[in-house]
RNA sequence: GUUCCCAUCGUCUAAGGGUUAGGACAUCGCCCUUUCACGGCGGUAAUCGGGGUUCGAAUCCCCGUGGGAGCACCA
């Protein structure tokens, strides 16, 4: 359901992206999307039923006349709250030329009380609650009106939201009474923190959906996560949304409010890429790797290689990038690892690989280690210049398995192109 | 200010009258290793404070304190 009564704020594009986070999400829906303003006929007809039963009410006072009202009560420590001076009982007279609002007639006594999916029994008081507008001058209902209209209409049996809408609840609660109708469950699930405890913001460390889909994170990943703020199963960690689905509570989920924890978040994101099939992982890397991939290796075989030491998709192409495209050798840093002590080493080991015919991991492990042990080298020292020679950097997975994805012909051209250099 | 909700390692959480208060991330140490990761093993680390109830309280009750959410002609 889309709830874009207030036409300032909503948009095609808004609620677009909200079906598309969804989507992305993994989240389905069976039906809709609904939009309100598509029914403003139904509700208009609820306002005129509720109009004439009594339990709505026009009133004519002006917003700036509300805001001196508000500030006098919050001077003297009161709750802000409209007075209801223009309830049909006080026989005030309406102003000429003045479009009223429609406000609902809340209950005066007594107190409204409801148990909570997530935060237990909740009570509030009558006298706490004011009479709600329904509908703006324009003829355009509000949100707390059109969602219990909706409810109703379409059956809904539970309502699970922010807990910034708890005190939304009493309100609504009272509208399902006075239409004669049953109250659905209600849930308020807390709201997640940002790292030092503080809400999150635009402006605060908040991220978009999209961007952790831009950034290559797994949808699952997000549920995962998501799910694990204020819900636990077991000490299990890592779970699919089928087995969250499978698990899931609605009655276990903690009240209080979480702080998300991006490090253990991006952990749980590499939990879920290993889980990534091989046959699927290219179609999902594709989609990241700002190189032709056509060029090099198999993307399969590239990202397998690396699939369990990143976080992301987004990770991990580039980290493949170099199967692709010949890298930038930094002087220094190969001045640092290829020098006197392994000089010619490497040059046996350039030539030991060459001589290969088989071109697998275990052949080329074996020929590097036979020239290792013939210049009583520790691996790291003759293992480090071709690492840097064909990576361009100092960390890659073993150099056996990488120089098997890279392929003969790439590697010895990457190898004799170091020669210059030097 | 006022209404409502909440409180276990730094963080996410498990245990809901009797446990050496468990797990995960982070952190520290060791192991594995052809670098860096991954992985394996181990360590440090918590029941907000004060009163009750009880043989016994992290767990139930009250008060403090701290945190969160709301108080719209926004959703």
């Amino acid at each position: 359901r889309i709830e874009d009564t207030d036409q300032a704020r909503s948009s095609d594009e808004s609620a677009a992206g909200i079906v598309r986070d969804l989507k992305w999400l993994g989240l389905d829906f069976d039906e809709g999307p609904f939009f309100q303003m598509q029914r403003l006929d139904r509700y208009h007809d609820v306002i005129a039923q509720m109009l004439q039963a009594g339990s709505a009410y026009h009133c004519y006072m002006s917003e700036a006349e509300l805001d001196g009202l508000r500030e006098a009560q919050k001077a003297s420590g009161e709750n802000p709250r409209y007075d209801g001076r223009w309830r049909p009982e006080n026989g005030r007279v309406p102003p000429e030329g003045v479009k009223p609002v429609v406000r609902f007639r809340n209950p005066d006594i007594g107190s409204v009380a409801w148990d909570d999916a997530v935060k237990g029994h909740i009570e509030i008081a009558n006298k706490d609650l004011d009479d709600l507008v329904i509908c703006r001058p324009d003829g355009t209902p509000t949100y707390n009106f059109c969602v219990v209209v909706d409810d109703i209409d379409m059956a809904i049996t539970h309502v699970v939201r922010g807990d910034g809408h708890v005190g939304n609840t009493p309100r609504q609660i009272n509208i399902f009474r006075a239409l004669g109708a049953s109250v659905p469950v209600f849930a308020h699930l807390p709201t997640v923190l940002g790292n030092d405890g503080e809400k999150l913001s635009k402006r605060h460390g908040a991220t978009g959906l999209n961007e952790y889909a831009d950034n290559g994170y797994l949808p699952d990943a997000l549920v995962n996560g998501l799910a694990r703020m204020g819900f636990a199963h077991g000490n299990d960690e890592v779970f699919t949304p089928a087995q969250l689905v499978e698990w899931f509570d609605i009655n276990a989920i903690n009240p209080a409010p979480a702080r998300f924890d991006a490090q253990k978040f991006d952990w749980l994101a590499g939990e879920h890429m290993k889980q990534i099939p091989a046959a699927q992982i290219a179609a999902l890397v594709q989609p990241f790797c700002e190189f032709d991939t056509g060029n090099g290796p198999r993307l399969e075989a590239a990202a397998m290689l690396y699939r369990d030491r990143c976080a992301t998709l987004k990770i991990l192409a580039q980290s493949i990038h170099f199967f692709y495209k010949k890298p930038e050798i930094s002087l220094p840093v190969l001045a640092e690892h290829l020098n006197d002590a392994n000089r010619l080493a490497f040059a046996a080991a350039r030539e030991a690989l060459g001589a290969l015919t088989i071109w697998d991991k275990p052949s080329i492990s074996a020929a590097l280690k036979k020239v290792q042990t013939d210049f009583a080298l520790k691996p790291p020292q003759l293992m480090m210049p071709i690492r840097i020679g064909i990576s361009g950097g100092t960390s890659t997975p073993s150099v056996d398995a990488t120089l098997e994805v890279l392929g003969k012909v790439e590697t010895m051209a990457r190898l004799v192109a170091l020669e210059r250099p030097i």
